[in-house]
DNA sequence: TTTAATATTAGACCAGTCGTCTAGAACTTT
DNA sequence: AAAGTTCTAGACGACTGGTCTAATATTAAA
């Protein structure tokens, strides 16, 4: 398919440009020059540049979904070591961009959550739906003695998603793991997850 | 002093717009047509935009610390409803705003931190300063004995403010007061300090 | 093969950006 | 009253932004 494959390379390249940028810094010009395809065709691919927005956003709540699969739902791993994985990759991701990028979707919420109505709902579901999945580990870890009993599941996931963000803010503007690597500690210790 | 007055009065009305659409996405247009001084005015008080920013930065920074002292540093307080105190005043700030404002130094941590440098380590200086400062207050909590005593005050000073920051972009994109109330009775339990 | 329909591109277009610059107005100080 | 400084006015340039129409390329149908 000619068509998906211009349109992908679009999208793949814009959402590089916009998690270091931002959407509203990062011009249709420098996307598309950098994708090497007219500016003509733009229009043709997507309806506007919300349009396009919101579809980078779906693609890369895709990929997300696809890696915490891998890690917060790698049933080959003990409950409490999936998250682990889970925020571990993270923190590669952070070293590996040098701290340019962050989670598009939090930096998006930032951005553009007061300014449009449509970018803001999808955001606060796809960010509802990583609460949930993170709940769901914690959910298995305490069903295997893992983490104490007395957690509030639901309540410790949507924290440890906002807190994570918190973190990768920090991370960014100190340019440094430290704030990374201490949430992973404070939270473990809450739950009560011994080092073994 | 009249150029204190328009000075002040640019970048009043320039923080506010910047803590709604950020910092790339305000115009000096937008700003002046707003705050009703002529474009002429501008390069008189600021060399340049950035310079305008970074003017910008101190002076929330300067009102944020008096804010701090009222709270954190309210001695006729018990330190843990110093805590208290503050993380409500940031709950009222949410309210007020409608969710459309969020702290300026965290919304421009996240859209300016990998792009300039300038930005950058102020903004991370004006972190670690808060960080110093909840700490500073946890200490106290624990000299009287109202929180648990191993608790490490500067690591949880640091957890704290990256969590709340986490929090606030939460509550921004999900409109609603839940993610604050959330973190401020994990955060409270996690430290020991029960209700009385 | 010629025609019709669709998919894609080229670039004009105008509104908006930051920042500069020349004048002149409005205060101060002498 | 004069001189000097501070501040205002807003046109202007060079550029970038997103959008759209008109033309081209490609495919499908007749």
């Amino acid at each position: 398919m000619k068509k998906n494959d211009t349109r992908q390379h679009i999208i793949t390249i814009g959402a590089d440009l916009i998690s270091i940028h931002g959407f509203g810094s990062t011009g249709l010009n420098k996307i598309l020059s950098e994708a090497q395809v007219p500016k003509g065709s733009f229009y043709h691919y997507f309806k506007s540049k919300n349009d396009f927005g919101l579809a980078v956003i779906e693609t890369y709540a895709e990929e997300y979904e696809a890696r915490m699969n891998e890690t917060l739902g790698n049933e080959s791993l003990q409950p409490v070591d999936r998250l682990r994985s889970y925020l571990r990759c993270s923190v590669e991701d952070m070293k590996s961009c040098d701290f340019s990028r962050g989670c598009l979707i939090g930096n998006l919420g930032q951005e553009l959550a007061s300014q449009s109505p449509l970018f803001r709902e999808r955001l606060d579901d796809i960010f509802s739906d990583w609460e949930l999945r993170i709940a769901h580990c914690l959910k298995a870890a305490q069903e295997t003695q893992q983490i104490k009993q007395d957690v509030d599941t639901e309540q410790m996931g949507a924290f440890i998603l906002s807190g994570w963000q918190g973190a990768l803010l920090r991370a960014k503007v100190q340019r440094s793991m430290l704030p990374l690597l201490r949430f992973e500690n404070m939270i473990l210790k809450q739950l009560g997850a011994v080092d073994q």
